[in-house]
DNA sequence: TCGTTAACCTGACGGCGTCAAGGTGAGATC
DNA sequence: GATCTCACCTTGACGCCGTCAGGTTAACGA
């Protein structure tokens, strides 16, 4: 669209901003990467001049991240899905596994809003929201006793697992990974909730491989056979 | 350094590549972002003209990828030294330990190269080499039967959590993450350590919460009596 | 001394984010 | 219906950027 947009009637100044952000989505979702979002392709495809932007955008970083912000709204959606009820410690699986996906689904929004430095101090506020929600499933883990010590601790330490596969997976299309990416999320999810689960029950000093390798086939062997 | 450089003699042309990367490497780590990284600024602190940088690099992206990549032999070298000897199981916490403090004592050049869309196809050479290292530390592991299935994807999942933990450090300074930087470290190695030795012997279908937790409770009093 | 050529420079191009200033037309006012 | 007003948007420019085509300079061999 490159024709040159009808101006808007008084008092729906602010129709523009939801137009501008529509041209950058679309172009961003056509060109696949941020860098076209400049704010001459955005101005031009919105049918509008270029300083226009700035009506309704402090800058070029205040709108991309707009922009990217956008699809933020579905993960919290995600979120409260996958945390609805059931076992806490299954629910929070479940809720990694929807982030993974949802970071997968939308690689340059999530590179723009988690892999780069912050402008803003302080968490983006629609990342917060989820982590709200993640203290509060890892929370309720520690209520059953699957996990122990201070909910958001953890919960850092889960988001973190489950970040770096992601966005190595984003940026570094180039590694050998497998095949199944799904099958690889879900190893990284099990690591991270079995292993806060297990290396806080620890003593300070683990017995060589071997042997901690006998003790935890036992552990296995004995759990399978309970159930 | 404004004054303009003495033309290099014949045959030592290649003398001003290591100039111009002292140059760039200097401007980074006075302004610590790679957005100081300009061809004018480089050249100029070089003391010579914005063009003669072409000759010795294709374009902006080698340039910055070079001074980034220059940093990496040291982590190389920290691979091996960590990797030395004793339990491979504690050799591989200790080199995931190493890991992590090299990115953060080199964050702008940590982001460049590993949280960004890398533009060569396959791993960054010096990544590369790293991760041979590690698949061989997990190799040991696996050999030693703490860990199980392909040493490449295992290794994967572990990078992967020891990524999430620093590039959230570095790219996100604004989480409420604990005061103590080496402790939150150590969680997430042992995490992953833990949990990838745990979670591939465990059933199919696991118990709820509750019972996991006195199950995992009761491994841990036992691991801790026997020795 | 002179020609060759490696080493480097000049000047320019198009594109970028950003800003100061001006236009313009829809709706209120008379 | 004419006029005024000001919310909405444009024009034109600035300085910076990466990049390139072509020219200049000086170290060396003959």
């Amino acid at each position: 669209m490159t024709t040159r947009r009808v101006r808007a009637r008084r008092g729906e100044g602010p129709l523009l901003r939801e137009e501008i952000l529509r041209a950058a989505e679309d172009l961003l979702a056509e060109s696949g990467t941020e860098d076209a979002l400049t704010l001459r392709a955005v101005a031009l495809r919105a049918g509008v001049s270029t300083p226009s932007v700035y009506l309704h955008f402090a800058d070029k970083e205040a709108l991309v991240e707009a922009v990217c912000l956008r699809v933020w709204d579905e993960l919290g959606r995600l979120f409260t899905e996958n945390l609805g009820g059931g076992d806490p410690f299954l629910a929070l699986g479940r809720c990694a596994r929807a982030y993974a996906r949802f970071a997968l689904d939308h690689p340059v929004q999530y590179r723009v809003l988690m892999m780069r430095p912050s402008a803003a101090p302080g968490v983006p506020p629609a990342a917060a929201e989820c982590f709200r929600h993640m203290v509060n499933a890892v929370a309720a883990c520690v209520e059953t006793r699957v996990f122990e010590g201070d909910p958001e601790e953890v919960a850092l330490g889960l988001w973190s697992a489950v970040h770096g596969c992601v966005s190595l997976l984003i940026a570094q299309p180039g590694f050998p990974w497998p095949r199944d990416r799904e099958a690889l999320i879900n190893q990284i999810v099990r690591m991270a909730g079995f292993g806060t689960a297990l290396y806080s029950r620890l003593p300070a000093t683990i017995p060589p491989s071997r042997e901690l390798a006998a003790d935890l086939d036992a552990f296995g062997a004995r759990l399978a056979r309970e159930r």
